[in-house]
DNA sequence: TAGAATACATACCGACCGGTATGTTAGTCA
DNA sequence: TGACTAACATACCGGTCGGTATGTATTCTA
């Protein structure tokens, strides 16, 4: 294996792992394991668990960045947009052959971190702000079309959007069940942006690939 | 020390530890050492540690459910339960003296959990349901009472408010501020639920107590 | 009042954790 | 060709984890 090869091996290894669990149940020797690579190139490559963490952060956000650019693409419109975003969330974060509903590691791993793991948290604010990024850019995009009913602060809305998405997929993960999730994650995301009533459900998604990191 | 008084010392310094921190950081030994019991007397009343957490959850429930009634008792008009449960969210989950916001320790655990423990999961199941189920309340007299935009399936824009929540919450815990919260929480729940805009910020809560749960 | 059950206290277990010290190999460059 | 270094591999560290085996007071009961 050549030297980057084994550092991306690390990386994504520890992405699935830790998507499929989380970040305090999985460890540094399960990556090892997992990844076919000893301890040693472990920590030749990586300073710690939380810093491969962080870097981890970073290469899942390259990669799905891919997909999000394709997401809101300006071709479609800013409701295709919309219903792009909610079948990416649904394809990629919630919809699973296996049975457990992974949700989103990072957002997961907000709620798991000590709070003494300052550079990991730093790390998960920062990723979650330029997610927020995209929100607030269509919530702009969406209102200057003409599509909401209430006049709408778009930082505030990308926000809240942010949050509902990230709520309803830690919900699925609890119940893993996904049948509601099909309804109130678009119903939740009309509501709170306030979509106009006439629009709801008319527009399909023009993006459908199957996401880079759903496994 | 009395019996009754060992475990419920266990049971509430479990709790107290599980919400400043998470259920994996908090180690049987941290809930010994603070409750100032030793680990045979903890493992004389509980069988592992998931299933104290279990009690936990329901000896956390049985303590805030206190406060739940009184948030949505009948003698508020639907629109000031509203608001007493933004104003009981705000209090008990968000705003605290100690720097970190905590969240809910149980939701955040939903996260945590392996797969494994299914009996965690099964309480933590029935605990939303049981949150949820004051929420579909409050959403069937806010739709009779003709405060609602659109029709609503009570059950579904009962389960969204709490994801909702839920997502704010988190998104708090990470954050470390709560100024955005302020203005977030109440504003999603009104988009949620299709309050009319002009009921916006009309009412003021009824329900301002100190919670019995928070710290 | 003897004995049995309750309510602990103490000491300890093996497994696993993140991390490190040190050895080995392969390639680079002067 | 020899010195140097990057890229590992191996073995091991102290600490902590959830859990247990066993001893000992105290209280209840027959």
């Amino acid at each position: 294996m050549s030297v980057t090869e084994t550092r991306e091996k690390l990386l994504s290894t520890a992405l699935e792992l830790i998507w499929q669990s989380n970040y305090n149940c999985v460890g540094v020797n399960d990556i090892c394991r997992q990844a076919g690579v000893t301890k040693g190139a472990f920590y030749h490559h990586f300073d710690s668990k939380a810093s491969l963490f962080c870097e981890a952060a970073s290469y899942y956000w390259q990669v799905i960045k891919t997909d999000l650019d394709a997401v809101f693409s300006p071709i479609n419109s800013p409701l295709q947009q919309l219903e792009n975003l909610i079948e990416f969330v649904f394809k990629s974060k919630i919809s699973t052959r296996n049975k457990p509903i992974p949700g989103c590691p990072f957002f997961n791993a907000g709620a798991q971190i000590g709070t003494d793991d300052e550079q990991v948290l730093e790390a998960l604010r920062s990723l979650s702000q330029t997610a927020i990024n995209y929100d607030i850019a269509l919530v702009k995009a969406l209102a200057s079309a003409g599509y909401l009913n209430y006049k709408a602060d778009p930082e505030s809305l990308g926000r809240m959007m942010y949050t509902y998405i990230h709520g309803v997929m830690s919900f699925a993960h609890l119940q893993t069940d996904i049948s509601t999730v099909r309804k109130d994650l678009p119903e939740g995301l009309y509501r709170l942006l306030g979509i106009k009533e006439e629009y709801w459900f008319t527009e399909s998604a023009t993006w459908n690939k199957q996401p880079l990191l759903a496994k």
